[in-house]
DNA sequence: ACTTATGGATAGTATCACTATCCACAGAAC
DNA sequence: GTTCTGTGGATAGTGATACTATCCATAAGT
């Protein structure tokens, strides 16, 4: 297929899809003659991954360049490219508040609390702990009081998404797998968590005192 | 409190802090000369909560207005107010793919068995179809099977934060920590999450078959 | 008195994610 | 075999976003 066919049926234009190749998101076509290339169904796919890592999950454009080369590294466990693509995704780092320390400890508390085994450098280390620091900050910490709540809850589900994506025929997919899982995964809780919390609140607030309509 | 200390105080510099005035986020100080204003505490947690709405949630500005807005509008019941700040936040609609139907069918049918009550213009709905719907598209529908897990997940999740929001004392304060549980929350979420994916893929793929470490 | 800080306005900058335009040439259609 | 659309490759331009920089008259602190 050539570049206008890959446009057609990707939805993405064909400048764009220049621009993929320049920045070295998609890998290039291969060449029939010095100006004419081919491309096979494996760059639809990719390029379909990159509008979903792009719109749904909001990566930049080199974020997502940094994830696909972590998937394509395919001289590695499984288990680090996991950890490679948990890297590229994490979001940069905040330079440390006050209560930084504390939020830090409380996080590796949980991590052996729940004996959970994880790479002392896991950025999602640092991630929440930056988060946790930050409600504190917002005067929110009692929201962060229960984060073993919070660990169960991810834990299940952890645990039914890692097995579901062992399950793919070949590593490659897998690895595809883990980022769509993880990114749009995120998007999926995000969204569900809004329409519970809507439903909850519905149920607590709708007439409850504090309520400005009661009153 | 003049200027130069909100910004020692916040960590945010004066020129920005300018800015923000200009945009409508921050409201202005109180003018005590006309070119000398005086600012309270309030503006400094109203900072501190725009700083984490961008930082920490990559809200865009004008999102970040509307948020502020909706929190703004104490006319409200407050679980109408918790439905405005749930529409500022909902990320921009894609343009409906082919399986959209589809994932739109899935996802009523989802809120009608577990007898949510949710409006049907919710904004959240048409995230979570649009997510599903790029799943599909994206082969990898079979992560969309298990919606009921996800769900029973977050609306123990959302039991709880609703419950310990609505224990504040002031409705202006019940209606910012919905802001800060529903966007810092989400960051903490998935920064939990990933360390859990890191557990279990340690677990089940550490050494397991596919593991090209082990081969 | 004098240095520093302030409120308000206006203009400029850096980054990002594309778009637009150009070119010589390929392939397909007549 | 020529004409017309499509192509790979390169280079330059655009629009949006989130600040920064500068200026000014005036106020505060020393």
């Amino acid at each position: 297929m050539r570049i206008g066919e890959l446009s057609r049926r990707s939805g993405v234009s064909v400048p764009t899809i220049k621009f993929y190749l320049r920045e070295g998101l998609l890998p290039p076509g291969e060449l029939t003659s010095p100006n004419q290339a081919d491309y096979a169904d494996a760059h639809l796919r990719r390029l379909r991954l990159i509008r979903a890592l792009i719109d749904l999950a909001g990566l930049p454009v080199v974020r997502v360049k940094e994830v696909l080369e972590s998937l394509d590294s395919d001289d590695q466990a499984l288990h680090h490219r996991i950890g490679a693509v948990h890297r590229a995704l994490a979001p940069p780092r905040q330079p440390a508040e006050d209560d930084g320390a504390r939020a830090e400890a409380q996080v590796r508390e949980l991590i052996e609390k729940r004996g959970w085994t994880i790479e002392p450098d896991a950025p999602a280390i640092g991630t929440l702990a930056e988060t946790i620091a930050a409600l504190y900050a917002l005067g929110q910490g009692d929201l962060a009081a229960d984060l073993d709540s919070y660990a169960d809850a991810v834990e299940r589900l952890a645990e039914r998404e890692v097995a579901a994506v062992a399950s793919r025929p070949d590593t490659d997919r897998i690895a595809e797998s883990v980022v769509v899982g993880t990114i749009v995964g995120e998007r999926l809780i995000t969204a569900l968590r809004l329409l519970a919390q809507e439903h909850v609140s519905a149920r607590l607030l709708g007439s409850a005192p504090g309520d400005s309509q009661s009153e």
